[in-house]
This record gives structure tokens, sequence and C-alpha cells, in this order.
RNA sequence: GGGCCUAUAGCUCAGCUGGUUAGAGCGCACGCCUGAUAAGCGUGAGGUCAGUAGUUCAAGUCUACUUAGGCCCA
């Protein structure tokens, strides 16, 4: 026997059972152990940052996860899967900071590294709790026992390792980078806290006349930043823009064409044309004549960049490379000096004219001196959006910093290669978003000002030899002074001297730590201890057969993976990668805590339960676009779909239990299947290999539809069509093959959709199969994929029902227009269609439509008229213009007639202005209009008509059928069985009462009547209305 | 400011290489069914395919620009 299953929708309450019943039997490392010795599949999981909540993106990105690698696990492969944890990095320091009361660096320092980096470690841990009971209640599966944490001394170890392998390679060097830097608080900001910051604000910018060498002509050069103006070494223009040199007044310009009237006015003469190239290596006085002798490198000229545009100023920029990406950028690209004459508080230095006066206050003083020594052209104001600092509202200055970089740009080429390799889904980020950047990748800058992090293993010494240190043993090795249980973190480490190879002095290591995004790039290996520990683990599992995140990760972590992995395997790092859209809220606004719009994830998870949830991610949309959350959304697809399903689940356990079966009594006798069968056979095997095809292919929405669409066509037509056989009294073959159909049907779905909802078909697993077979897994979960059997698929019987289906819903639609409800039975029907079907599939829509009689015909022209309308696809490059024409002259023809000599000739003559022209079958679109005496409808190449005019015995039956109905509906009103018999009394209307005796045997047949007496009542009575007739019907 | 993505019915989404009646589900209205019944089925109304301009015999689909939202980078 069944457990009895519980009609009610209430899900989240049977997940928690299912979710207990896994922990406690340890299904999850069961479905890895059980496949040892199998393939390999690898996933790999992004580090969440466990001081941050989850929130409902974490959702998608978990459910997608955990269902390609539960498909893979059941397709027979041993897929590990190891959580990890991204413990490091500034968001961390931050949230300290903020708890601890303190505001940037000296007040870090004054507190004391050593304690700050203890409440980091801790606080890491802050919401672990949270983030397991979420993975657990939305059913993710990975090792939570054993993850791997980035913080940990053996995965530094193995960062460490890679650091080393990368600089013994010569691609880990010392440079400058540009940050945006706060001159008050002594510190560089994130991208992340620049954001915060931007203000609009009016200010003063320059255009300067700067003159060209031996030539008494001027560049007009404009900057936004007349403090960098000192420190001018080169100018640039775009190659491919046009310049003019001009004469204006006194004076010779050179500048964009496209700016000379903006900038200029209208009183100028064009003296010459250049393109940008033509300028390119034009050498100009200095300005100033600060850098002058501190530099060795050539500077001072002209140099060629796209990223100068005539939206702006002249066209021509002043670059100062310790300001400005780009201008370091192309500073470093023509190997021009370097300069910086702005100190660390953001005050110009003593070999400028303005020493230890601020850079926004020495604009104003700039611009004064170049106006008296006449080098200003003009000094207009500029409103931009400016960043400011968040904390202490100073203006942000971009501020060249020492900073170590991996020489990106000289793996470019391997980059690239690996990149291809890779199947990106959608194809698109993989081309565009990520492609496109990694073809211009710039050298990635790895080290950062900070406390709680890598710390970067490079040691130095005053002779200047650097030294990198690759594990543990190598530090103590070279050191005198590395304790024993040395922590791989700051402070700790600073201590830690070694001794220099060259001069036998003492090294110091260098005081930066590392971008948290090299510790996460760095799992492949680093989760295993790799090189020290695991190494055939590694190499089994190196690249992922899978990754996926939301689409912020391009430039992050798939980023860090596979430059890490190109860095040391010239490989990629994943093989196959889904990336994720955004969830928003329901109008389409990106969700945050400040807009109150937030969805709170165990919340959601709570009310509409994991299975609902999941499903909603998987069938809405693509993963890859954004995806919109709101509750009526989800509660949508748990109705239609999972209230489906398991409806269609109770509804066998009611009656398998009620007759006492059990499927293992019995076997599936293909031979003697009725077509019904057959056909939900032939249905559910394609899907088999639909789903397996497209799961397989990482192809989700696809997979999720069409497992809808099956659960559907299950219960809308096949459980419908077939439930009387499930009321006989004996078990009959036929019974048996329902029982056995419906079963395997049910038994396979669930394994089917189990990597998707995992909650609601383990429960039906327990029930229906681990019930009836003692050998059965435990587990849906620790089943084998199902395996498609061809034989069983049979497309002509799909194809043949396929029709039926939209006969019947054609002739639904007709009743509906001819307003003949479904219980007066209709005479005649008549169908015309692409290929006829046989008796058996007439039966079943004369049986659904309450018709007498189907037929196909292809000559309909008594129930209805043909109309003509261009073949477009095939007319249009034929016809070209006159196409319109034709459609109008065909729109007037009789549709007899033409369809007369279409048949008999194969061609249509039709006359325009301009000739006759002749169409072809193939030309034409031939399309059924309505008529007179029938009701028809057509749809695609389907038509049918169904007689309206009902003889009075069509009416007599028809009343049989509404008294029938009336009777079961009593008797189920007034709590009779089944089985109970009673006695019917008809009363109150002659024409009734004697249709009813016409038709006596038939009647109590159906309604389980022992007699009908007429002109009594006796009983539970109640009075109807019938097609217009009023009477009395009782029961007894 | 730059790059990329998105915009189709009240809502959530399909719509293949351009082919003329733009589909589905939900919601709504009406009806049907009634031995899966706090279920099921059907029909209908709802669309200037974000806007503007272009290419074409033909544009939701291609091009350019604009608007709104998103992601990344400045």
């Amino acid at each position: 026997m069944y457990k009895k299953v519980e009609t009610s929708l209430n899900f989240t309450q049977r997940e928690k059972e299912i979710e207990e019943f896994w922990q406690e039997n340890n299904i999850f490392k069961k479905s890895i152990d059980q496949r040892e010795g199998k393939d390999m599949f690898t996933f790999y999981d992004g580090p969440p940052t466990a001081n941050g909540k989850p929130h409902i993106g974490h959702v998608l990105t978990r459910v997608i996860k955990d269902m390609i690698p539960r498909f893979q696990a059941m397709k027979g492969h041993k897929t590990v899967r190891k959580a990890g944890w991204d413990t490091h990095g500034l968001p961390v320091e931050l949230e300290v900071e903020k708890s601890l009361g303190l505001n940037g660096k000296d007040q870090i320092e004054k507190y004391g590294i050593e304690p700050f980096v203890k409440k980091c470690k801790e606080s890491v841990w802050k919401y672990k709790g949270m983030w397991e009971e979420f993975s657990r209640t939305v059913g993710y599966w990975a090792d939570m026992d054993n993850p791997y944490v980035t913080y940990d001394n053996k995965y530094i170890e193995s960062v460490w390792w890679a650091l080393k392998t990368i600089w013994e390679k010569g691609l880990l060097y010392e440079g400058h980078k540009i940050v945006p830097y706060c001159p008050r608080c002594g510190t560089p900001l994130s991208s992340h806290e620049v954001a915060q910051g931007y203000k609009d604000v009016k200010e003063r910018s320059a255009i300067v006349r700067f003159k060209v060498k031996g030539e008494d002509a001027y560049f007009l050069a404009w900057t936004t930043t007349p403090w960098t103006l000192p420190s001018n070494l080169a100018l640039c223009v775009n190659p491919k823009v046009t310049y003019v040199k001009v004469k204006k007044d006194d004076y010779t310009y050179y500048l964009a064409e496209a700016l000379a009237e903006k900038v200029l006015g209208e009183d100028f003469s064009v003296l010459a044309k250049f393109t940008g190239k033509d300028l390119e290596y034009k050498e100009y006085e200095p300005l100033y004549p600060f850098a002058v002798g501190k530099i060795k490198k050539k500077s001072f000229y002209v140099t060629c960049d796209d990223y100068v545009t005539t939206a702006d100023g002249t066209g021509i920029v002043h670059m100062a490379p310790a300001f400005g990406e780009d201008d370091a950028r192309v500073c470093h690209k023509y190997d021009i000096g370097f300069v910086q004459f702005v100190d660390a508080k953001g005050c110009l230095t003593k070999e400028t004219d303005w020493e230890g006066i601020f850079v926004k206050k020495a604009d104003p003083l700039i611009l004064k001196d170049l106006k008296e020594k006449g080098l200003l052209f003009d000094a207009p104001s500029f409103e931009h959006s400016y960043p400011h600092c968040w904390r202490c509202d100073t203006p942000l200055i971009y501020y060249a910093r020492e900073s170590w970089f991996i020489k990106m740009t000289a793996v470019r080429e391997n980059l690239i290669k690996n990149n291809n390799m890779v199947n990106w889904i959608p194809p698109t980020i993989g081309k565009g978003r990520f492609g496109d950047w990694i073809e211009h990748v710039q050298d990635w800058g790895i080290s950062r000002n900070r406390y709680w992090g890598t710390p970067l293993n490079i040691w130095e010494c005053k002779c200047g030899h650097q030294h990198s240190i690759g594990s543990i043993s190598e530090l103590k090795a070279m050191s005198d002074n590395c304790p024993d249980d040395i922590e791989l973190h700051r402070p700790f480490l600073d201590n830690v001297t070694i001794k220099c190879p060259k001069c036998g002095e003492q090294m110091h290591r260098v005081p930066e730590v590392i971008d948290c995004w090299f510790d996460s790039g760095a799992m492949p290996f680093a989760q295993w201890h790799y090189p020290f520990e695991n190494k055939d683990l590694f190499e089994k599992t190196f690249p992922a057969d899978f990754i996926s995140e939301a689409v912020d990760q391009t430039r992050g972590w798939f980023y860090s993976l596979i430059a890490i992995s190109t860095l040391l395997f010239n490989k990629p790092a994943y093989k196959n990668v889904i990336v994720l859209g955004h969830v928003q809220d329901k109008n389409g606004q990106k969700m945050s805590k400040s807009k109150g719009n937030a969805v709170e994830p165990m919340a959601a998870l709570k009310k509409h339960g994991a299975d609902a949830i999941r499903w909603y991610f998987y069938e809405n949309s693509a993963p890859w676009l954004p995806n919109r959350f709101h509750d009526d959304a989800v509660q949508e697809g748990q109705r239609k779909f999972l209230g489906t399903l398991w409806n269609t689940y109770a509804f066998y356990v009611l009656y398998a239990n009620i007759d006492k079966f059990v499927p293992s009594e019995h076997k599936l006798d293909y031979a003697t299947l009725s077509v019904m069968d057959k056909w939900l056979l032939s249905r559910l095997n394609t899907l088999i290999k639909f789903v397996d095809e497209n799961l397989s292919a990482y192809r989700v929405t696809e997979t999720a539809k069409a497992l809808q669409d099956f659960v559907d066509e299950l219960s809308n037509w096949y459980v419908r069509r077939s439930r009387e056989r499930f009321w006989g009294k004996d078990m009959t073959q036929d019974k048996v093959n329902a029982y056995m159909t419906l079963y395997t049907a049910l038994s396979t779905f669930i394994k089917l959709a189990a990597p998707m909802i995992p909650f609601i078909t383990d429960t039906i697993y327990q029930n229906l199969v681990r019930n009836s077979y003692a050998d059965a897994k435990e587990s849906v979960h620790l089943c084998d994929f199902p395996k498609v059997n061809e034989t069983y698929i049979d497309k002509d019987l799909e194809k043949n029902m396929q029709l039926v289906l939209e006969i019947v819903s054609l002739g639904r639609a007709a009743r509906n227009t001819a307003n003949i409800k479904n219980r007066q039975p209709i005479g005649q029907m008549f169908v015309k269609a692409p290929f006829i079907l046989n008796d058996f599939y007439k039966a079943i829509v004369a049986d659904e439509l309450n018709i007498k009689c189907v037929d196909f015909t292809d000559d309909m022209e008594k129930y209805l008229s043909y109309s003509f309308k261009p073949q477009f696809k095939v007319l249009g490059p034929k016809a070209g213009r006159q196409i319109n024409e034709i459609k109008k002259v065909l729109a007037t023809l009789n549709g007899h007639a033409a369809k007369d000599e279409l048949d008999k000739t194969g061609t249509l003559k039709v006359t325009l202005a301009s000739g006759d022209f002749t169409l072809t079958r193939e030309d034409v679109e031939v399309s059924v209009t309505q008529t007179a005496g029938f009701a028809t409808e057509s749809y695609n190449k389907v038509t049918v008509a169904i007689a309206t005019t009902l003889s009075p015995k069509l009416i007599e039956e028809g009343f049989v059928r509404e008294v029938i109905s009336k009777i079961q509906t009593m008797r189920k009103e007034n709590g009779f069985e089944v089985t109970d018999r009673i006695k019917v009394y008809v009363n109150g209307n002659e024409k009734i009462a004697s249709i009813v005796k016409d038709n006596c045997a038939e009647i109590q047949k159906i309604v389980l009547a022992t007699s009908i007496e007429t002109g009594k009542t006796d009983g539970f009575s109640k009075e109807w209305n019938i097609n217009g007739e009023k009477v009395i019907l009782a029961i007894k």
C-alpha cells in the first residue's frame, strides 16, 4: 500500500522532511561515493564572501550550480564539489572598521594591525550559519564540511607557489599604477568607494599654448586639471582624427578640425590639414622648466592614441604620466619619462613654484601664471562629475603609486587561445564582453596597500636584490627568525626576515598584500593545497567541466581563473560556463536595501518552497537574461507544474490503493498496450532523449519547458482520457496496462526532473518506488538517469495524436461559436487535414467532442469556401513589387472557381494592370472561410466543420445526458458512496418524464438506480432547470 | 564619458537565416466539465512589437539615432 497522498499543496513542510532525510542518511555523500572509479565531472564553486548575507540572486546562482552536477551525477559521473569561502579583501576590512568605529588607515595602525586582523578573521564567519541554512534549504549540494578557505595557511601557501612561479617566469614586476587617491586620508580608494562619491562640480579648465619646436606655431591643448600642467611630459592626439593648422589673429595654431570653430570662433583661416598620425613625434617646448634635466628619456613630443576624442576641448590632450591612467599608459607605450610634482598630501612639491600648496588651490595660481606668460589661450568653465572621498569629502586626485603587476600583456595570445576553448553560455559574452576585453588586456595590478589579505611573497634587500618565497619550508630555510607556527598574514610575516643571498644582509618583505581576486582565481589548485598535496586529484579535476556565476564576474572570477590558469598551465580553467543575469524586482529595477525592494531569500523560500523557486528560475527565461522576481510569478509555476505533477501522482496513488495495485507484481507488456499507452510511452522516451541532450549541452530553459509540457500532456490528456480505465471492477489486462503505463511515466519522470526539483521528486520517489521495490535505491538522487528506449518512440503515433489534439481544439472552438454545449451530442463533423486518421483516433475525437460521426474529406465545398493570398516567401522574390497588386486581386477571386482552376491546371492566372501573371500552387496559400449551416474553424492546415442542426433524437439524447449529470451531482452532494444503489424520482415536467421513461434502462445503469418513478418525489429532492425545462429530481 | 546587454498583451516570457492574421502561460470576462473536485477544460477581450528615421516588394526581426533599465569600466 502507498502512503496516502495529501492533496494539499503544502510543499515547504514536505521539503523540510526530505532535507532531514538527506542529512540523516548522507545521501549527498553517497551520490558521490557510489560513483567511485567512474569518470569525474568537475564543478568549481565560486566562493561567496561569508561576511555578506545571501540575497535572492544567490538563489539563482545556487540552483544552476546545483542542478548541472546533480544531473551529471545521475549520468554516472563522480562529481566532486567542494564549497569555498572568500575571506580576504577590502569589504571585510571596511566592515571591521565600521564595527570598531575606526576611520582610515592611520586609525587602524593606531589600533594595531594584529588585533585588527584578528577581528577580520572572526568577522568573516559572521553569517556562516545563515549561509549553511540557506544552502540546505534551496537544496544546494556541495561539501560544506571541508570547504576551502582563502585565509587558510595551506591555501595561501598554494597561492605563494603560484606567485613564485609567475615571478620566476619574469612576469611579476613593480611599476606605477594610477589610482584614485584621497590626499587627506593618504589612501587609494577602491572603485566601489569612488563610485559612492561622485558630485557635479564647476571648475575652470585650461586651453594652453604649447610652442611647436622650430616653428612659429602652437598646439592648443586642453586639460580639466591645471595642477597637472607642471608635470606635463607629452601631448596626445587621435591618429585618425583630422587636424588643422590655422591662422587666428597673430597666432598660428594646431587643433582638431571638428573643434576649430568652437574654440576659435568663425574668424580664422586654414593653412593646412593633417591626420593625427602626421603629427606624431612632433616636438614642442616644455611649458615649465621643472622637469627638464630630471628625466633622461626623450619627452615633450606628440603621441597618438585612440582614447582622445573630439567631444570636448581641442582634440589635443596634455599628458602627465603621474596623474591619469590613459596618460600613464600612453607614456609607457612611447617610453616617455616620469615626474610627479605632487606629494602624498596632495601638495605641489619644491621642484615647482608652488611648493606646499594643495592642488585644487594651485589651479587658479597656475592659470594666472600662464596668463601672465601669454601661454593661456582660454580658461572656460567646465561642469562635470568628479569623485570625492566618501569619508571626508576631499576631491580625489588620480595619483601614481608604486604597485606590483603581473604582465598579462605578455600572455595575451595564450589568453585569447584559451578563451576560445571555453564554451560560453551565451556565446556572445565569451566573444563580446569578455573576448573584446582580453584582446586589450592590461597588466594586472595585484598589490594592495592594506592589511587583511594574502601577503605578497616578495622580500627586498637594501642592495636591491629581490626574492620570492614559494613555500613555508623555503621561508623557514632562509630565515633565522621565522616562528615554527608562522601564520601567513600581516603583521606576523612582516617581522620575518631572510638572509640576502647576494650581500648577506637581512631582507624585508614588501608591505603589500595581494588582490583577493587572485585568491579566488587560484582555487582550482589552492583548494587542494597543490602542489604540496593532492597532485593526482588536482590533475584529474583540472580544468573544471562546469562553472557558473552572474555576469558581474566576467572581469572578476571568470577572468582571474583563466588568467592564472593561462599563466601557470597555459590552459583554460573551465570548459563550460553559464553566465547568469541579475535578479531584479518586479519593475526591472535593481534590488537594494535602500530602495526597500530587496527580497529576503529565506522568507521567499519559506513562503514558496525551494522547488517552486528553483523551477521559476529554470523555466522563466534564459539564465543569462535579467530575471524579474516576485511572488506571483513563482506561484504560477508552482500551481501549473508542481501542482499538476503532484495531482497526477495523487490520482495514481488513490486508485492504486483502492485496487491494491503493486507494480512489482506486474510487467509492462508493450504488445498488449492500447494506442493511448503507447503514445504516452513514446512521448516519455522522446522526452528522455530531449532532456538528456539538452542538459548535457547546458540548455536549461528548453529542458524545463519540455518537462512542463510533458506533465501537462500526462495529466490533461493521458490521465483525463484514461480515467475510466481505472474505474472498472476487475483487474483486466487493460487496467493493468493503464496502471503500468502511468506508473512507468511517473517513476521515470521524477528521475528526469530530479536535478531541477530535487525535493518533490524524492518525496514522490520514496512513496512510489521505494514502497514497491525492496531493492530500489535509497533516494531518487542515487538513481541512474533514465536511458531512452528508442523502440518505444513512434513518431507517426505522436504526429497522429498531435492532429487529434488540434482537431479537438478546433471542434471545441466550433462548438463555442455555435453555442452548443458539450453534453448536447452533435451528429456530424467533417475534417480536412494534411493526412487522414484511422478509426481509433476518430473515435477519440468523437468521444471527446460528443459527436456521432467524424469524417475526413478534402472536398469541403459544401461547408465552406476558399480564399487565397500570396505565399510571400516564395512569390516575393519572383513578383517583386507586383506582389501587393497580386494580393489585392487574389482577395477578390471567386473561391470555388479559383480552387477548381488550381486543381485542374495546377496554375492560377490573375490579371494585373501590367498584364497577366501565372501563379503556381506553391505561390499561393489557400485557406478556408466561413459557411452556412455548419460551424467551421481552421488553424494552420486543419479545418473542421460541425453540423449545427440538431435532430429531435439528438436533442432527446442531450436531455438524457443532462438528467444523468444532475442525478450524479445529487448523489455526490448527498453523500452517497460510489457503489450505493439508489431510487430515482422525476416530477413536475411531462416532457422530461417521458424522455426519462424512454431511456430508463440506460439511465438506471449509469447512475446505479434500481428504479425510476415519475410523478412523485421521495428522499433528497431538488429543482433543476434543464435546457429551459423546470423539473424536480429526487433520489433515495 | 566608453563598451556590452535588455525593451513584444495588465503581468512573466517565446518569436529560427526579414515573408504580411505577432504566439504561450498567468490574470480578467464568459462558458464547459463534474467519480483527480479548495482540481480540470475551452472561448474571448487585451499589442502603433519603447520612440524616430532609414534599407526593402515586405521590418518585431536589418541599419542609425533617441529614451528607459541593467552590467562592467572610467
